[in-house]
DNA sequence: AATATCCGTATTTTT
DNA sequence: TACGGATATT
């Protein structure tokens, strides 16, 4: 039976897809057909009698994952389309949870470790260093961002702790037999609490593949591996595909080393580059035929990366022609900036491109931010993508703290942040009451659950807040079913009752669930999980409308997170879901009074891998934007940084609008300098720039007069015609 | 010992 | 600015 849907691709695609045993590369230029191709490829496999729980495909994001098997579902068609949704799919951090949760007993590590997040590592850290007292110093010690930022550029690239201080963190250097003690402890700490962070999650799943039997076991569970963005992997992650496929060689790798934007996480392109040497007798197909992008706004990508240092072979070629140029469009300064971009997306929605077809493409989180004032004013519904998380809020922690200390008594992050929410506990009392509790003993003690103990033989209470503390007691103890204070008695949780609840807004929420497994055990008494958070948020609302200015805010926050929690089989899944794949914000200034369903799309370029759009546009493409002030110490961060610029514009279907403000406004550290000129973006040179049609906006053409003084200049006049005749 | 206040400094991207 | 960390105050 051969599928019509073949015919569809062109010949390098149908020879990726239908390709054979054996190790394939596949360089993929952007708007190549790359997600089609995986899509096609997984359908394939299926339909050539491949059972679909025995392929592994890993992609950047969960939501990638889904959409590719979703796609391979409905290309199979209806009886076998429901197949697809057995494919193990996710980043890699998912898929190691989940086999680490299936074997890691094998290699001492209890099913049941609970996940941290950096945040949670951060805090972590902190915790130690405050210990060895090298908070005190007269000179300051590195932060706890900056060790976190240490420690994880150390493992991944698999680099030495003196190697990477040098290169990286040069004034880190002084210090570097306190941060090694702390990495000591840190380790140390992490195995007695059961807990692991993302980094131990890659190196588990390594370490799990050389174990003699069981790794083989977990290799042999998969007859195919694919591996999409393989441009943004790490050297520990070329390390599990090594360990994967030490006996079987089916292996499809597909990426771009001009789209390779991830250093910073120590992604490095030698992947893509030393594949072929990895694994002999690798394939390599390369897609060239651009399908998104029209030909001028192909033009001006390539014109970008032809300026590249190192020379990429690739020129995409694209048969959708057309007279429109990319628009260059240079602004007075960045609210005239958010004026053209809300007119331009205005224009395009009038026109029939719906919001959701349009794109804001920056830099960074924050660049974004005065253009969500103009467009809540001007009603223009939005949905931002990348910059701060909803998981990272305070709030969030807090009610995640108090589910994690239910999950795993021994967390003594989590601990430590829960009772310092309580009246008259401060981190000394704390640490006292977790000492008493047990909870520094480790997993590995043998006393009662220190969770056991707190609901049961507590701590004497700070009298300050004696009150608040057995009304935590109580909560914890609802939670776990052994609430004598008459809650709501549980009811067994029907199990694989089908019906998730409705799509709750979290990214990606779909087909794939390898993180809501069945492996977990369901403990006897315990309430529903929503019911547990509802218990949660009574108590700790109060506390938090003391602790901060606006609570409304934080209390939707919340509610909403009680809606995710109900689609979740389990508390434990739930945590890490929220922990792997964490919904982005949704706190949006723009909360549409009516249900809207068209909203605009902003998001940080790294966010938009991936991505596409009728209508791209680009702000703040000026120097030390784009390319960020911070990557400039060095040609390989630059080099980064004008890839960062490729992606974006290569985002772009039919229209791409670039915008450069002229001044930037700085009531920053300083005072004094009330503005600066900048330059436009060191990429977009005279000859990028004649592929561009270039205007000026409105404001930007009389830039003789400073804004500010002439504003004065006006307010003089009027005063003076107040008592001039 | 907890909390209020002040000061200095960094400043991106994400699993 | 905004946040972390140190110092002052309760």
């Amino acid at each position: 039976m051969a599928a019509s849907w073949l015919d569809k691709l062109n010949p390098a695609q149908r020879e990726a897809v239908t390709y054979g045993d054996g190790p394939l590369l596949v360089i993929a230029g952007a708007g190549t057909g790359k997600t089609g191709t995986l899509a096609c490829r997984v359908a394939w496999l299926i339909e050539k009698g491949t059972p679909p729980d025995r392929i592994l495909l890993l992609t950047f994001t969960r939501r990638a994952a889904a959409e590719m098997i979703s796609r391979a579902g409905r290309l199979i068609g209806k009886a076998e389309g429901g197949a697809a949704g057995r494919v193990w799919g996710g980043t890699f951090h998912a898929v190691a949870n989940r086999l680490l949760r299936m074997y890691g007993p094998a290699i001492g590590l209890p099913a049941n470790f609970t996940v941290m997040d950096q945040g949670d590592a951060a805090d972590m850290m902190n915790l130690i260093r405050s210990e060895l007292g090298l908070a005190r110093g007269r000179k300051r010690f590195p932060r706890k961002d900056t060790l976190v930022a240490i420690y994880s550029r150390t493992v991944n690239a698999r680099d030495r702790l003196d190697h990477v201080l040098e290169v990286q963190f040069p004034w880190c250097q002084p210090d570097r037999e306190g941060i090694a003690a702390i990495f000591d402890l840190y380790t140390q700490r992490k195995r007695e609490r059961n807990v692991v962070d993302y980094d131990d999650l890659l190196l588990l799943w390594s370490a799990l593949c050389r174990v003699p039997r069981i790794g083989d076991a977990v290799a042999d569970r998969f007859d195919h591996i694919l591996v999409d963005e393989y441009q943004d992997t790490n050297a520990i992650q070329a390390e599990i595909l090594l360990g994967m496929r030490k006996n079987r060689r089916n292996i499809m790798v597909v990426g771009d080393d001009a789209q390779s934007i991830y250093s910073f996480r120590a992604a490095t392109i030698r992947n893509i580059l030393d594949f072929p040497s990895q694994f002999p007798g690798t394939r390599i197909v390369t897609l060239e035929q651009n399908y998104r992008s029209t030909q001028p706004i192909l033009a001006a990508s390539n014109a970008v990366m032809a300026g590249a240092k190192e020379r990429y072979t690739k020129e995409l070629r694209s048969d959708r022609a057309s007279d429109q140029k990319p628009v260059l469009i240079t602004c007075r300064d960045e609210a005239e900036q958010c004026a053209a971009v809300c007119d331009n997306v205005m224009k395009h929605l009038e026109r029939g491109t719906p919001l959701r077809r349009q794109g804001v493409l920056f830099r960074a989180g924050h660049h974004s931010d005065q253009l969500e004032v103009e467009l809540s004013r001007r009603k223009i519904p939005f949905h931002k993508y990348g910059g701060l998380k909803f998981i990272e809020a305070a709030h969030i922690k807090d009610m995640l703290a108090f589910l994690r200390i239910l999950e795993n008594p021994f967390d003594e992050v989590s601990w430590f942040r829960v009772l310092q929410l309580l009246d008259g506990v401060g981190p000394r009392s704390a640490r006292r009451i977790m000492d008493l509790l047990g909870v520094r003993q480790g997993a590995a003690a043998t006393v009662a659950s220190p969770l056991k103990r707190f609901i049961e033989e507590p701590p004497p209470a700070p009298a300050a807040g004696k009150e608040q503390f057995d009304k935590l007691r109580n909560v914890l103890a609802d939670c776990t079913g052994q609430g004598a204070t008459g809650g709501v008695r549980p009811k067994r949780k029907a199990k694989g009752s089908g019906a998730r609840a409705p799509a709750a807004p979290v990214a990606g929420d779909s087909a794939v669930s390898p993180l809501d497994d069945d492996t977990e055990p369901e403990r006897a008494n315990e309430p529903p999980l929503t019911a547990q958070v509802e218990r949660i948020r009574l108590f700790y609302e109060p506390i938090f409308e003391r602790l901060y200015e606006n609570p409304a805010m934080r209390i939707r926050d919340i509610e909403q997170l009680q809606q995710i929690a109900g689609g979740y089989r389990s508390r434990s899944s739930f945590i890490t879901a929220l922990t792997l794949d964490p919904p982005t914000s949704t706190s949006d200034l723009a909360q549409p009074p009516y249900l809207e369903e068209d909203y605009l799309v902003l998001s940080t370029i790294h966010s938009a891998k991936g991505c596409e759009w009728d209508v791209v546009h680009i702000i703040h493409a000026a120097d030390g934007m784009i390319p960020s002030d911070m990557a400039v110490s060095d040609a390989a961060g630059v080099d980064e940084e004008r890839r960062l610029l490729y992606v974006a514009m290569t985002r772009a279907k039919d229209m791409l609008y670039v915008y450069f403000p002229l001044r930037y406004y700085h009531a920053r550290f300083t005072m004094g300098d009330r503005h600066s000129y900048a330059q436009i973006s060191r990429f977009l040179d005279g000859k990028v720039r004649r592929l561009f049609e270039t205007r000026i906006a409105a404001g930007a053409r009389d830039d003789d007069f400073p804004v500010a003084a002439r504003s004065m200049q006006d307010v003089e006049k009027w005063l003076q015609g107040l008592w001039k005749k």
